[in-house]
Parts: structure tokens; C-alpha cells; sequence
DNA sequence: TGAAATGTTGGGGCG
DNA sequence: ACGCCCCAACATTTC
């Protein structure tokens, strides 16, 4: 199948290993397209090592993407004569162990950017230049990397609307890669573990609705963009904010496995889609992981030091209450019961309950980012960081606390005619009893106010 | 990618 | 015709 290697060159092409992590697809992936273009042999491994994460290991939602993620791309791969490699770490030891075992000499992998991560990378890429063998990383993740994007001053940007200038004036993704045409396989496959093994679907099956709502993998992913930019992006400015349309991209978790690129997704808008208020987004995405790489505190420390002496009021029934979808806000509530039942939540939506947690409630929004952490299939550590922190008006860029979302007015702007909370809380017209709201609007947002004004009285604690 | 309070304007009813 | 009041509709400001 493959062309003869020049002369000359076969002496020194020898195995690559492809380090799959969340780029969990063949097309467009720069790692994967450089190992089979210089290499003998391509050895695809993916290494389920959740203590490298640290605190942020993959939630029970992601588990369950993750799990078909993993099949849909070993399936990819054996059509094209090769298979994933599905390992135990840590990944340094794995990943010596796969090379001696089939002669590997080099390591490709595509970055990632939580602190975690990144410090897993360092380690592993020096502990593999140690035992003599090469590493090579790509970024196929975003459309510029963080370190590439900083002002004038080489700082990072702190303002949405600086950096989307910039990276509108400096991006210039490049054509996305093909599947490269050729996967040899190693002389012997090691030894794998099924990905059943890992166990990454839940003990009790309450998975049943994520099922009905997601097609976890490439193939999904692209039909997924395809559909949008055919049909929903024309109406994308209005219909976005209606959770009860389906106007959105549901992008998210591809993007977040890596299933499909932002290079991709730029190419694939065109000229017209590259203005519109979707690549801005995108762009939020982009932003999300420049801030966390450059603030690595800040998925669970507020940006704004002064937001650590906010007078937070931890409580557990209130919290309880939220996660549940029982705190009487009929829009809260259907939100919170779309998100455990889906694995997802519409975004004007998401905003609402958050607000609701850290404003009316004055629970911090770290229990909120935790709780969505388990429960979003999209579950992202920078999304979600910069998301919470953004709402809860302690992040860069952030919406002032001041401004306190007011459920009701919420659900009548972009709720108008209720379909979105009656298909969630049916209990509201099929009169089963319903909970009374568990707070005052009213009263609470002046608490949040008042709060607000004392963190800011209150003197001291620098940065 | 707020909400609520406050301010302004203009139409209509009425004496 | 006029002033006065009410109030909706919109704009501005404050939190």
C-alpha cells in the first residue's frame, strides 16, 4: 500500500507512537498525520490514567462519553488495518513498556493545557528523552496557543474582546489534515485491555438518557457540525438563546474529546460563518484556555484575589436543593434536571443556575463548577473554570455581580411560551406537587448586593 | 451574555 | 384652551 521509503532513509524510520489523549480522532490530527508520515510503523495508545488529572479526573458523565469515544475510534482505526493500543498508567511506564515492546523510537502527542496535565506531559517527555527516545507534541487543540496570544506588553490578555481581535488578526488556521492513508501496524500488537476493562460506564445505568441524546465520536461529531452550518447557523444570533430550540452548536463535547478541532470547525464555517456570532464562541473557548494556562490557579481560585474574602455561605440543603432540580424555580429546576438527565445544559440556561447558586443562594462557585464537573458530558476544565468564574463576577472579563439573573424574567424572555420548563418539570401542569421556592427572590438579591458592597469595604489581601 | 430604580416624554381623560 | 394627573413607553442610572 504505502510508496517505498527513499533510499537511504529506511535505516532510521522506525516505530512511532501516537499518544492519544482528548484528540480522539483520526482526520485533522497533527500527531497522529506527523508519526504515520515519518514512521515505519504507528503504534495508536491511549493510557486511562485518572490520577494524573488530579482533582479534576474525568466525572461520571465524562466516563460515559469517554468510554464510547474509545470505541468509535478503535473501530476507525482497525478499518484501516491498525487498532487502538488501551493501556493502564502511569503513562510514563506505559509508554516505555509499548516502546520496547514494539521497537518504537519515537513518541508524538498533541497538547493539552490543564495544569495537571501539562505537568504530567513535562514529566513524561523527560523521563522518555532519558530512556533514549524522541518526543514530538503538536497543538491540535485550539486555534492559537497560549502562549502565542499576549498583548503588547507580553501579558497575558484579561479581556475578551482584546484577545478575539487579536486572534481574528493573527489565526490563520491551516487546512485541516487528512486521515493519513497509511496505518501500518507494528510487527506484534502488545498486549491491550478491552475498554469495557476500564469501567468507565456507571455500576447503576442512569446513563440511559445521555444514550438518547449523544452519539459520542468522529463520525458523530462531523455529521453534528455539518447539520449546523447547513441549517441551524443561519438563525444561529436568535435561536441560541431559546433553550427550548434547538439552536446551539451541541459541539461541545466532541470539542471537549477532542472528536473534532476548532481548525475544523473554522474551516468548515467559510468566509461568512468566520463572522458570525458563533466563531465568537468558539473564540470563548480559545480565551478559556489561554486564562487557565497563563492563571493555572484559577480552576479553583478566583482570579480577582478580593472575591477570597467573599462572604460565601456554604449550605448543604441549598446546594442540595439546586442539584436536584427542587428549589421551586421552575427554570432552575429544569435546567438542573436537563443536566442530570442529558448530561448537558442549554447555555442562556446554564447561566440562570448559576446565578441562582452563587448570587441568591451564596454558595461558592466552586460547588457549582464541581457539580457540573461530574455531570456534563462536555465537562471541561477550562470552559467550565472561566464559565463559573464569570458569572460569579471573580474571573477576567466577568459579568459585574451586580448583575443577578432574575429567573422568572429569564424564563419569560427566552421562555416565552414554556415549553422548555413544562418539558422538564412536568409536574407544574400535571398537578404533582412541586416544591416551594426555597428562597425570596427579591430579598436574596439585596443579600447578594449587600455582600457584595461588604467584600468590597473590607480592607486588605492583595494578590 | 441584567434587573430594578429613577427619570423623561407624550397621549389621553378630566375638570 | 389649559393645567393637572395618570400612566405607559422608553431612556438613563445605579446596583
Amino acid at each position: 500500500m504505502s510508496p517505498p521509503a527513499p533510499a537511504g532513509s529506511a535505516a532510521h524510520r522506525a516505530a512511532a507512537i501516537v499518544w492519544f489523549q482528548q484528540d480522539l480522532r483520526l482526520r485533522d490530527n497533527p500527531a497522529l498525520h506527523a508519526a504515520a508520515s515519518s514512521a515505519r510503523a504507528v503504534v495508536p495508545i491511549y493510557i486511562w490514567a485518572p490520577e494524573q488529572d488530579g482533582d479534576w479526573a474525568p466525572g461520571a458523565a465524562s466516563r460515559w462519553w469517554l468510554h464510547y469515544s474509545l470505541q468509535a475510534l478503535d473501530a476507525g482505526l482497525r478499518e484501516r488495518g491498525s487498532r487502538l493500543l488501551i493501556v493502564r498508567g502511569p503513562p510514563l511506564q506505559a509508554l516505555r513498556r509499548v516502546a520496547a515492546q514494539t521497537g518504537a523510537t519515537e513518541v508524538c502527542w498533541n497538547n493539552r493545557y490543564e495544569p495537571a496535565a501539562r505537568e504530567c506531559a513535562r514529566t513524561v517527555a523527560a523521563g522518555l528523552l532519558r530512556s533514549g527516545l524522541e518526543v514530538r507534541t503538536f497543538n491540535g487543540a485550539l486555534l492559537v496557543e497560549p502562549a502565542e496570544a499576549l498583548n503588547e506588553s507580553g501579558k497575558p490578555y484579561r479581556v475578551y474582546t482584546a484577545f478575539l481581535r487579536k486572534l481574528l488578526r493573527f489565526a490563520n488556521p491551516s487546512t485541516p489534515l487528512p486521515i493519513p492513508r497509511d496505518l501500518p501496524p507494528p510487527g506484534q500488537w502488545p498486549k491491550s485491555r478491552t475498554v469495557d476493562s476500564l469501567r468507565l460506564l456507571p455500576k447503576i445505568r442512569w446513563d440511559e438518557g445521555l444514550a438518547n441524546s449523544w452519539t459520542p465520536g468522529e463520525a458523530s461529531a462531523h455529521r453534528t457540525l455539518r447539520r449546523f452550518v447547513s441549517t441551524r447557523i443561519a438563525d444561529y444570533r436568535r435561536a441560541r438563546d431559546m433553550p427550548a430550540v434547538r439552536g446551539t452548536s451541541a459541539l461541545s463535547p466532541h470539542l471537549h474529546f477532542g472528536e473534532i478541532g476548532p481548525r475544523q470547525v473554522w474551516h468548515a464555517l467559510g468566509a461568512k460563518g468566520r463572522a458570525s456570532v458563533f466563531l465568537r464562541e468558539l473564540v470563548w473557548r480559545e480565551f478559556a484556555y489561554h486564562l487557565l494556562h497563563h492563571f493555572p490557579h484559577t480552576a479553583t481560585e478566583p482570579l480577582r484575589p478580593e472575591f477570597k474574602r467573599f462572604p460565601w455561605k456554604r449550605s448543604a440543603a441549598a446546594l442540595r436543593a439546586w442539584q436536584h432540580g427542587r428549589t421551586g424555580i421552575p427554570l432552575v429546576d429544569a435546567g438542573m434536571r436537563q443536566l442530570w438527565s442529558t448530561g448537558w445544559m442549554h447555555n442562556r440556561v446554564r447561566m440562570v443556575v448559576a446565578s441562582l447558586l452563587v448570587k441568591n443562594l451564596l454558595v461558592p462557585w466552586q460547588e457549582g463548577a464541581r457539580w457540573f464537573w461530574d455531570t456534563l458530558v462536555d465537562a471541561d476544565l477550562a470552559n467550565n473554570t472561566l464559565n463559573w468564574q464569570w458569572v460569579a463576577g471573580c474571573g477576567a472579563d466577568a459579568a459585574p455581580y451586580f448583575r443577578v439573573f432574575n429567573p422568572l424574567t429569564q424564563a419569560e424572555r427566552f421562555d416565552p411560551d414554556g415549553a422548555y420548563v413544562r418539558r422538564w418539570v412536568p409536574e407544574l401542569e400535571s398537578g404533582n406537587s412541586y416544591p416551594e421556592p426555597i428562597l425570596d427572590l427579591k430579598a436574596s438579591r439585596e443579600r447578594a448586593l449587600d455582600a457584595y458592597h461588604n467584600m468590597r469595604r473590607t480592607p486588605g489581601l492583595k494578590a
